[in-house]
Parts: C-alpha cells; structure tokens; sequence
DNA sequence: CTGTTAGCGCATTCAA
DNA sequence: TTGAATGCGCTAACAG
C-alpha cells in the first residue's frame, strides 16, 4: 500500500502483464523481445508516465553516466577565469560525443575529498593539484578513475599539461632581453577558504622556478614585486591601478592569466600609459578574447579547450581500456607588440 | 565468493561484529551508537578503506545531492559566452551552501530529454525556453522539481528573468532617440545541431517585439538589418568587420550580447571608427568584463550571477517545502559614453 | 543504545 | 522469447 506517486518498473510489468524483465528489456535492449510485446509495454509505460528511474539503474549497473571535475576553489571564483571555462569546453566537447554529462565538483566547506567523496561519477578530472593527494586516496579508494590536469607530472598519476618551467621562463625571457629591470609578476591568489590549501599550486610553483632561472641567467639586480590578485575583473583592475600608480612603477609586467593583463590594458588606459611604449606586458592563457585588445598580449599559448579535450580523452580510455598516459602539451608563445624596450 | 574489489558494508559489518545498521548509523549519525563502536567501525573502515556507496546511498535515501543545469546548446558553444558563466556563478555559490553539486546537462544529439532523462539530480534549472515543454514534461514525470530561467512568465512554471521586452524596448529608444536609423541588430545564433530546437528563444523574441515597439513608436522608415551571430570571439568579429565594411554601414548597433559588443569595438578600432563619434553601440547583459572597455558599452544590465542565484534558491525552496514563486527581476540600464548622435 | 527486517528500483544470470 | 530469482549497497522503520 505504499504511495511512491512514480510508476515503478514492478507496476509497469502488472500492468501490461509481463515480467519485470520484459519491461527490463523493451528499455535496454528491444531486440530481445517480440514486436507485439515491446509495442504494448511502451504503450502502457507512457500511459502510466514511467520512467526508468537513473539511480536504481546506476546501483545495478554500477555505472553511472558522468565524470566528475573538480575544480580547485568554489564555483563563484573559479568561473571568474576564463581558462576554467576553456577547460570545461574541452571536457564537454568529448563528454557529449560519449553521452556523458559532467557533475561539477568543488570544494565544499574548504574540503576537496567531501565532493569527491559521494559524487555520483565514473571517473574525475582533477583540476590543479591543491591537495591532490588527499583526493587521488579517495578516487582509489572508491575505485574511480581520475586524471589531473595541471599538476604537475612529478607524481605517478595521468597528468595533462605543459612544461610550466619552461614556458615560464620563455616568457620572463622576453621580458629581460627587451630591457626590463623593474618587474611585476601577478600571481593567482590561492584561495583563503580553503582549509587544507596545500599552499600555492604546482602550477604556480612551477612558473616561479622558470622567473628565477631567467632572473639568475640575466644576472640582473632587478627589482621583482609578486603579488597575488584574485581572477575578477575588479581584482586585476584594482591591483593594476595601485602598481601603476607607484612611484617607480614596473615597467614589465609578467601575469599569470589573461584576466589579470587584461586588468593591466584597463588601468594603463586610465593612466594614461601606452602599451607597449610605456608599459610591457606578458601573459598567459591567450584566451580567444585577447584578440579583442591592442596590441594583442604576448602571452604562452594555454590551449585550455584542447587540455579539457585531452584530458576527458584519457580519462575515457581509463574507463575503457584501464589503460592512458600523461601527456605533455606543446606551447607556444605568441610574440606580439606588447613588449618594448622600456623608455629610460 | 564475490570480488567487487571494493569493501562493502556488509564485509565491514562482519570485520567489526556490528550489523550493517550499526554502520551506516556510524556514517550517518554517529550519535546513534556508543563511542566505543563508533571508534571501532571507524577504524575498520579505514584499514579496509570503505567508502559508502553514494549511488546507493541515493537510492536508498530517495535523493541525490545534485541538481542539474540544462544548457540551451552544446557546452562547448554555451560556454563562449560568458554570461552564461556568470549564471551558474550564481547558482554553485547557493548550491555549494547547501552542499549540493551541478550536473551540467546539455542537448545530447539535439535532444534536450535524453540529458533530463536519466539525470542523477534532485532538480534541474532550465535555461531558456527551447522545446521547454518537452523537457518539462520529462521532469514531472520523473518527480524532479524544476525552475526556468529566461523562459519568459507565459507558462505556468517558475520562471526568473527580467521583462525582456521592455528592456529591449528601453534600449532601442536609446539609440532612436539619439537619431540613429541605420540599425543592425544583433542576434544570438540559435543552434542548428539541435534537431528539435523550436525556433529562437523566448528570450529572443521578446526583444525583437521590443525593438518593434520602438520603431513603431518612432515612425521611423529607418533600416533595420537583423544578424545571426555566434557567441564564439571570432564569429562576433567577423561578423562586425563585415558589418561595418559596407557602404552604407549602420551606425547604430544593438547586440543582444556582450560578446558581440566585443566584436564590434575590436572591428571598429580596426577599421578606425570612433565610438561613440562613428559609430553607437548599446547591447545585454554588462559583463563584469565590460568595465574594461572603453568608453564602457550602454547596456541593460541582465544581472547574471543574481538571476542564476535567485533560479538555484527557488528550486532548493522547492525542493524543501515544495513552493516557490516566479520572480521578474528589475533591471537598469547603463547609461555611458557608448552612444551618440549619428555623424551627418 | 543496538540489531533485525524490509525494502529502494532496476539489471541480469539462469531456467523454462 | 520470456520469467523467476537474486543481487547491487545502503537506509530506515521497527523491535529488542
């Protein structure tokens, strides 16, 4: 006598007078059951409004028809960085060739492992490596499949990425041999909110490494000023003014991410400062929409959608096949007129 | 004589000598059971590495922690604009409070029900209205709650969006008034991939009533070019390039996105055209990103982030108490540098 | 405070 | 081709 208000598949199969399997079947696999009996089992199903209901066939065919991604920080600030959302494109793009959806996952309360812990995936992305340790236990543990993206390829799990080092020290390069002494690197600021932020990011760890080897071989007494800047619009402008406004002011500004130059070409305007004749900038990311500005940022080439892309790739062969690899991702630097020697 | 490879409940039941409710009253409500059992249960639990199922658990419990977002296109095309980002800003900040993640479901092969159809998900928030009723149809079947966003207040469902006619209304007077008539309006393309799309959006057409209104209103014989165009960065540059290139190019522009606002000032600064001396500009949504822009676009501000905030906490409202309320939200238009009169 | 007993809704061997 | 039986892993009334 119970009242569940949904048709199940028991009442379905009263209904039209045939098992529970038959019903099983007209849903899963029609070819294993006459015409006659398929035709009138849907009938009735749509008569009565019946819909397979997704969790129960997820327990019974242990299987669920999503992947995770974790995101590094919440939702709200990590969607600020149009390199997230690059990322997620390429992850889509592969997900619904697969019919998969995605189950965006982050940090709740600060936690990685609670997402991770009772989502509802086959496998996860993960994205950064903040804690990553933590996270990659509980994926085994709950026997998912996982894959990271820009942590690094120092551990022995599936990473995607490039050779942050190197592209890093490409870029701080350019700077330098153009002249620049007086320099700002503007780093992503690693969220407060989270309790077990295992610090700075790999990511960003790496790319400090590649300023300093180019900072050693220049042999320069240069002045360098870090500073952390959050991935809104108003953050980077806001932080772009105070730096600009110094009185000596950087000449060369190094970003790690697009939003922050582009936070820079706002403030530069508004002071009055010309790019690149008064101002250097370089960056990374190369966001589609930095061709909008002018001159169009140097910047490494961060394919983002492509690192979604390759990512879900190989987490789908992992699925599959149980079997994928790391994959080290070309860069490029995209030399463009935002660099000049500074005016003396 | 199983090997799930994972530990089940049952199995760490049996290691600790507690029953299986002893358990999951340990998992769930530790204050059930005395500490010393607690203590033990846990610490078997640990050296066998037990997780509790979570696809299970939602079976057994009735519900999923997870609500779905279905997207109006595919993920890799809804993404380029931002403002969707800016939507689900809104509703992971009020989800991640209560502890619940986003499935992002998009059209598989175009149709709109497959993602709704076996979703794991409490709810789902539908964006914009395409074939709406077919998917709606799906949630009540499945029992699931669900809220539209910018699906227009004509049907009997929740809705949360702004008067999208008056606005547009609003925002064609603007440049009518300052003696443009030469217009191009700009439009998002709606999606061909999807095999049931049916037709442009609500959204769309509201504005386009809008616009009428005003021409009407202004007895206007003016020309009015309408365009399909694409969120992707390149689709709104090219498109404005082409625009602007012709002989008797308009010189009022009304986008129905930020993004293709962006195009517009990249091709303007391109072709040298003053904004807003040569050419006026007014367009949706205001983009936190806009404020980098110069002069900063006239726009209905389309508040995003709220309107994705207020979508999630009515479907929690309804989740929770089973009422919630459509809610049209006020909007303001931005009055900047963006506008002028026509050059004669 | 703890354990027993039923399910949750579906998929899937194995017989018939 | 169809059906009965069993299991997926966990939760939740209900007793004890």
């Amino acid at each position: 006598m119970k009242r569940t208000g949904r048709p199940t598949i028991k009442e379905l199969a009263e209904q039209a007078g045939v098992s529970k399997t038959a019903v099983s079947f007209a849903f899963n696999s029609p070819e294993r059951i006459s015409k006659e009996t398929y035709a009138r089992i849907m009938a009735i199903a749509q008569e009565l409004g019946y819909v397979p209901d997704p969790v129960a066939r997820g327990l019974a065919r242990r299987k669920t028809q999503c992947i995770g991604i974790l995101l590094p920080q919440s939702i709200a600030s990590v969607f600020q960085n149009p390199y997230i959302t690059e990322l997620l494109r390429g992850v889509g793009e592969v997900c619904e060739k697969e019919k998969f959806s995605i189950l965006v996952l982050s940090p709740l309360e600060g936690i990685f492992t609670h997402a991770v812990y009772n989502a509802v995936v086959d496998g996860v992305i993960i994205l950064g490596a903040a804690s990553a340790s933590a996270v990659q236990q509980v994926c085994r543990q709950r026997g998912l499949a996982y894959v990271t993206v820009d942590a690094g390829f120092s551990g022995d799990c599936i990473n995607i990425g490039i050779d942050e080092e190197e592209a890093s020290y490409q870029l701080a390069r350019i700077l330098l041999d153009a002249g620049h002494r007086r320099l700002c690197v503007c780093t992503l600021q690693p969220l407060s909110e989270t309790l077990e932020s295992s610090g700075s990011s790999e990511t960003i760890r790496h790319r400090r490494q590649g300023i300093q080897r180019a900072l050693d071989e220049c042999g320069a007494g240069g002045e360098v000023q870090y500073l952390e800047v959050g991935a809104a619009c108003e953050s980077a402008l806001a932080a772009a003014r105070s730096i600009l406004s110094q009185d000596q002011r950087p000449t060369g500004i190094f970003c790690m991410a697009d939003v922050h130059a582009y936070g820079f070409y706002g403030a530069a305007r508004e002071l009055g400062l010309a790019i690149p004749r008064e101002l250097s900038v370089v960056t990374f990311d190369n966001l589609p929409q930095s061709q909008l500005l002018h001159p169009r940022p140097t910047a490494v080439d961060q394919p983002g959608f492509q690192k979604g892309w390759l990512a879900a790739t190989e987490l789908f062969k992992l699925l599959e096949a149980d079997e994928a690899q790391s994959v080290v991702m070309d860069f490029q630097i995209l030399k463009t007129g935002s660099v000049a020697s500074p005016a003396l």
